[in-house]
DNA sequence: TTATTTATCCATCAAACGATTGAATCGCAG
DNA sequence: CTGCGATTCAATCGTTTGATGGATAAATAA
């Protein structure tokens, strides 16, 4: 059995991957209501027929978006906890933090689509809602906040929750902070890790016996 | 000389206040795409027409919205900075977070509002990009973090900007966090100031002499 | 070859949207 | 009461948007 999000995935030059590769763009961009599909179709180059053939409706081809990156963000987690995995604390953060962040300013849409998850409400709330990624139980167990995946406190939670936060909003607000820094996108970028382990290091370290 | 903005805050009883007071709400929740006049007008109980009276078109209404949100917020901060003033850091840090996240707790919208003009693109790119406000070089000096008000160097503005967001995401996402963490409001409200002061206190006091 | 499935585009629809027009209503000064 | 500006609403216009049906061609199977 395969979905056809998975059957997209394996070629990705077909048409169903193309035009999932243009709505994560887009959708992450103007999000959903602001997102037409005519603006996908275009994109692409082809008929907005031929994007309802695929995808049935906009709502449908939006939850195989987010459901899409929230699986490219998962898996790349993994592979930041591989590198991590025994290191010390203030070195996990470390690299951690730019290996995130160097994922994400290269696919801004996953950080783009996630807030606008957070923070903005769908007129037709369909039961997207109900998709709820737990990749905070698993960070905080990577973080050595939490031995066990399950019945994570509250507390780890939103400590989890403001480390994502941090990354994404400097991430996603690249087009806004950028020229209001008046920095070009290296400097940005370089700028995002320094705050980000300005801020997070010291409160994760705190009690730590030195 | 007044605005018309000006006009609609000295009566909160004229339509045009009462218009503005929705409207703030509604594009606070919906963003600008996703909200429409008609629910605008269906929420105040008036027609659309007296809408577009008052305020012109979607856009002109949504502008005004903005400077709106952005004056009160400048007002809390100017009130937070006269209770704080000659504390040292880690009060100030402390009272500022409190006194913060209560007011926007209170108004939502102000945070919703921020966050979606970081974070999104509008499709008709008007000149509201330009109305780039400048809290960030009041709240660095306000944190000690920098004497001048002109000239402040990138890496302090990002720190400030990391602040800032943290606490708005956090107002913000109520809806989605809440329910993730199964807390009450009043709880979550608690979580917030908790986690934010753990976050921020131990990075801007980190280099202080104890 | 012929038949069938797959894929694409053209034309078009119904609903929703932003916006405007013209008439009706209200408050008040002369 | 009369006249007039300010305000509100009902009706409607033109456009955009999501979605569909049918024709067409290419690929695949029989």
């Amino acid at each position: 059995m395969s979905t056809p999000l998975e059957k997209a995935r394996k070629d990705p030059e077909s048409m169903k991957a193309r035009i999932l590769d243009v709505a994560r763009r887009i959708f992450g961009e103007y999000g959903f209501h602001g997102t037409t599909t005519r603006m996908i179709a275009q994109e692409v180059g082809i008929d907005i027929s031929t994007l309802h053939y695929h995808w049935g409706g906009k709502k449908d081809l939006y939850e195989s978006v987010v459901i899409d990156i929230n699986k490219d963000l998962r898996q790349k987690l993994i592979d930041v906890e591989l590198v991590i995995h025994g290191l010390p604390l203030r070195e996990r953060l470390d690299i951690s933090i730019d290996m995130t962040t160097d994922y994400l300013f290269e696919h801004p849409e996953v950080s783009n689509l996630i807030l606008f998850r957070y923070f903005g409400k769908t007129r037709s709330n369909g039961n997207l809602d109900a998709i709820i990624p737990e990749f905070t139980a698993d960070i905080a167990r990577s973080m050595g906040l939490a031995l066990d995946r399950k019945n994570v406190p509250p507390g780890t939670m939103m400590k989890v929750l403001a480390v994502m936060n941090a990354i994404h909003n400097f991430i996603s607000g690249e087009n806004f902070f950028s020229p209001m820094l008046k920095v070009d996108r290296e400097r940005y970028i370089a700028l995002v890790k320094e705050t980000l382990k300005f801020i997070l290091i010291p409160a994760f370290t705190q009690n730590e016996v030195v």
